[in-house]
DNA sequence: TCCATTTACTTGGATGTCCGACTATTTTAC
DNA sequence: GTAAAATAGTCGGACATCCAAGTAAATGGA
């Protein structure tokens, strides 16, 4: 489906409506906002992907994988990086490990932990994903470059603190 | 649960091991960076919202139809300024209607549309709702209130242009 | 006028996320 | 050393989002 583009900004136009009752709207703008951005960049990192037959939460997971020292993690760790739910990232290593991507084994170590590797298929999907989300900058192109830096690290307070969940 | 706070920042931690392959991933970090904003900030709003019984898709639902003129709204204007799909909306809207928070009606004007508006009991959970995510800023109040304004102007770019899902 | 097209909404299915609860294993405390 | 507590992963269920497809109603062109 192609979204249309936006005639008239709902979000701003929601807050003025909303100063008389609320004094500053700013707020609740920029909360909107960050939900309609993130939509619409995940709607085109989505669509990127779907040539690879994966989606961003399952290439987010190929892609830490990728990065560990040893190159495997456990499940715990890859929850605790993407910030996701532990069953979430069942999820994601019981589709990955059905298309062949990566590998479930015990940690020998410690029997509770299960360790996560990519499998061949699985190192080559992640490159070639890769290179075709540097294609479409991520879906984040509408940002000239020279911001993208600015506009990263004017999101670190959302990105660093304590939540009750 | 309780989300841990970051021992060390995940994502430049990735950007910095792909430098190398990537050249600048400044790209990529900026688009992780905006999915682990949204889920930190929809987390406290989810939460918020729970004693009121709704979420906050069902929250942005209400208030739509709250902002219209005549006090009811076409669903297929709620899903263009929600920028959602037209299931979403249906979906929102039959847990709303069951819960007692809207009405359904057939436009008379033209049969196809179905008319939203908010009941007597809609308005109120829409307003105490309301209160609640201001004392809560919205889930933003992290980012002080003088750069508010600034982070929505800079994610302007990222929220209005056409986008092929 | 009449049929093809478009528009509005709904249904069914896939994915991802969360929570609560459960099992297995390890760690801690007494 | 053993029982309690913490940790790791999984299962089932609730929600939200999307897409594909189907129905009903309005629009448009021949």
């Amino acid at each position: 489906m192609l979204v249309a583009p936006l005639e008239f900004d709902p979000i701003a136009r929601a807050g003025d409506l909303w100063d008389e009752r609320i004094g500053d709207a700013t707020s609740m703008r920029l909360a909107t906002s960050i939900m309609r951005v993130q939509q619409l960049v995940i709607a085109g990192l989505e669509a990127a992907l779907k040539p690879h037959g994966i989606t961003f939460a399952r290439y987010e997971v190929l892609r830490l994988i990728s990065f560990s020292r040893d190159g495997y993690l456990p499940l715990s760790k890859i929850g605790e990086r993407l910030m996701v739910h532990p069953t979430s990232v069942t999820n994601a290593i019981d589709r990955l490990e059905s298309q062949g991507l990566v590998q479930r084994e015990t940690d020998p170590e410690d029997r509770r932990r299960v360790l996560a590797s990519l499998t061949p298929q699985g190192r080559a999907v992640l490159d070639a994903a890769t290179d075709t989300l540097m294609e479409v900058d991520f879906g984040v192109g509408s940002i000239p470059a020279a911001q993208q830096q600015a506009l990263y690290e004017a999101l670190t307070p959302l990105r660093s603190r304590d939540f009750e969940v």
